[in-house]
DNA sequence: TCTTGACATAGAGTTTACTCTACATTGTAT
DNA sequence: ATACAATGTAGAGTAAACTCTATGTCAAGA
């Protein structure tokens, strides 16, 4: 199937004024039809799909970028394409290694928050 | 102990600059010595390391900012304050088991690229 | 006393990632 | 044929979170 960009911006929830800042930015490149108007594909929803992942991880659009043109340029650069994502995964690890411990000391501040309130009610009912 | 704000950049890692812009923000409101210069304590290092994990976890310098002032307000608002923290747990929760689907789905993606290069170095074998 | 370095404020500039506006063109329903 | 909704490009505007610059003050060492 080919959809419109108007099409595409429902199917993936990016606005229309995103896609073609992502065009403008390489990260993808729809074809045109006879009017000059963008043309995307299947693919194209499994691949906005992909750069939502990289960009909710914390890659930036210039890195993205990069990913993408490695990928336009095809089968030859697989492996290269590979050791980003290796090295990729090894922050998202990190990130959520960071989050876990995020929440314990959350979790610890909660805790001493409760104590704190059930003290002053302690206190309140003395009185 | 007190630190002057070159003493506390060092410290807390972060610029003087953006210190003074925590604190036009409301993050942090420190002393001042007789010539009106920023005197920060030992607290505000514990502090600033909150700052620094609700930052981490995606909170906005504007909600920071809500819970700094009803820090800044004493103890009436501890329930408030509890709240606010238990709420951002849930955030953080989510935002754990996102992370968690992402690297399932990035591990998917390399295992696909690995498989397909096996595949590529087989038929290079094979010509 | 003079100079230097840390600090002060006010405000401008930067970066990232959109988001919107103005205006031209095109495909389609009436 | 005409109106109008969707699309096109170019470029301006926005929001968040810094980051830097200009200019001034002041305390301490040479």
């Amino acid at each position: 199937m080919k959809y419109s960009i108007g099409e595409f911006s429902k199917l993936t929830n990016l606005g229309i004024h995103t896609l073609r800042y992502y065009e403008q930015e390489h990260l993808i490149t729809p074809e045109r039809d006879s009017g000059n108007r963008r043309c995307y594909t299947d693919q194209d929803i499994a691949w906005i799909d992909f750069i939502k992942r990289l960009k909710d991880t914390g890659m930036p659009i210039k890195e993205i970028r990069k990913y993408a043109e490695l990928r336009a340029e095809g089968d030859s650069t697989l492996s290269e394409r590979m050791e980003m994502l290796i090295s990729h995964r090894k922050v998202l690890n990190e990130q959520i290694k960071q989050l876990r411990e995020h929440m314990r000391k959350l979790d610890e501040k909660i805790d001493f928050y409760r104590r704190e309130n059930s003290e002053k009610i302690q206190l309140k009912l003395k009185k």
